[in-house]
DNA sequence: ACCTGAACACCGTTCAAGT
DNA sequence: ACCTGAACACCGTTCAAGT
């Protein structure tokens, strides 16, 4: 630690709701939902509760800028590329939102925390959105535009939910087939009579590879939307 | 308040952890996930935090323990009927979460937090196991089990979170239709530039049925996954 | 306009002590 | 074995006061 000169360091140039925002996220990464707390904040910064309650309200609206913050930095990763298929596009998208979940596994929670909440904060509509264009551009009928795009985001959000559980149990360092297989293990230790079917595919869970089955998921709905609701002439 | 006699009203008949995690449903259930204090249930239970504790641990596991009674007896409530298809008991299964989320809006978040938590809580197989047993019923060859059934289990859960949103919201009182009527006057509003999809779906929102939406995405998976796996010989 | 820091009410949890 | 209740450390939030 430098001896600190009369210069006083500057404090990493002021206050901001950005600033603020960008080391919430920092803590949530480092420790959970639970390491987010006012006065990690004030240590972090150095400054006092008083001067982060000027920039943000309370702690519920940090979080929920927090989630705000690196959903929209997901989403806006895609595009670039060349134009690919609706059903790539979907993909992409959903890849991108099952990544960010995996890098943030507080995510999941606070997504879900966000959903069941009154009436749309800004991450739900986002992502609606940049589905739903997907879904008009597959040919869907207009009038089944609204059931398709909301069952793709279900789907998105309860998978990526979930496997933000090995993200968060393995950890950077953690093993990942020996985590697997003890997983596999596990679920083959659980009663016969009341489990059959779970003991029946505990060794799949070993050689599953998340990314994958995700996307399995994706084309199951995508399939089951095309094949319900063919498209009807020109979109 | 009856001047209570010397009889000292018995305190129903002493405490339990049953009796312990009954009162926090209902406190879940009155207030959320923020109801649930250990002060609260002193109260409730006529005792001091010591007895709470000496039945049950810490808040977590008070919480985690809630969520499996409710889950289990909305489990609990279907078989009973005919043998239906397949197809029937997965709806009928997915029908009772969901109706559960309804009725217990906390239960949303609390399965995605148990869900992003280690190894299996006990909820996770219990809803995984009668899921894949109709998975397997369907015909769907072996080494697609885990695969089709994870989708499923997904699908449900992040369809039934996302509607304990409108749950909440509503409570028990707020007209419905009312209330859908404003959100679909919110997506209305949205920047023409940013949301053209989620505008153009606006006055579907109106006239949607949560369960029967529900279900139609139910029956995207099932279609998916009954046209890219279907059924080889007899199960 | 922006920040400081003491203070308040509330929380989960512990533990010596009682029965 | 089961319960009591005071105590502890920690939390989110407020607010008078400073610059």
């Amino acid at each position: 630690m430098a001896t600190r000169t009369r210069q006083s360091q500057r404090r990493t140039e002021a206050l901001s709701r950005e600033r603020i925002v960008e080391a919430a996220v920092e803590l949530l990464d480092a420790a959970g939902a639970g390491g987010l707390t006012v006065r990690a904040l004030t240590e972090r910064l150095t400054t006092g509760p008083g001067a982060i309650y000027w920039h943000v309200g309370n702690r519920g609206e940090l979080l929920d800028a927090a989630t705000d913050a690196v959903v929209a930095a997901a989403l806006a990763t895609e595009s670039a590329e060349a134009p690919d298929t609706p059903q790539d596009e979907i993909r992409a998208v959903a890849l991108g939102l099952f990544d960010a979940i995996t890098e943030h596994p507080w995510l999941a929670t606070q997504l879900a925390m966000q959903l069941s909440r009154s009436p749309l904060g800004s991450v739900t509509p986002r992502i609606f959105e940049s589905i739903g264009q997907q879904v008009r551009a597959l040919g869907v009928p207009e009038r089944n535009w609204f059931t398709a795009t909301s069952a793709l985001v279900h789907y998105i959000l309860g998978a990526a939910g979930q496997n933000a559980a090995n993200a968060r149990v393995l950890g950077p360092d953690v093993d990942r087939a020996e985590f697997l297989a003890a997983a596999s293990r596990a679920w083959e230790e659980l009663d016969p009579e009341d489990y059959p079917f779970t003991r029946a595919v505990a060794d799949q869970v070993r050689e599953h590879d998340d990314r994958e089955q995700f996307l399995a998921g994706i084309d199951f709905v995508l399939t089951g939307i095309t094949t319900l609701h063919p498209p009807t002439g020109p979109q």
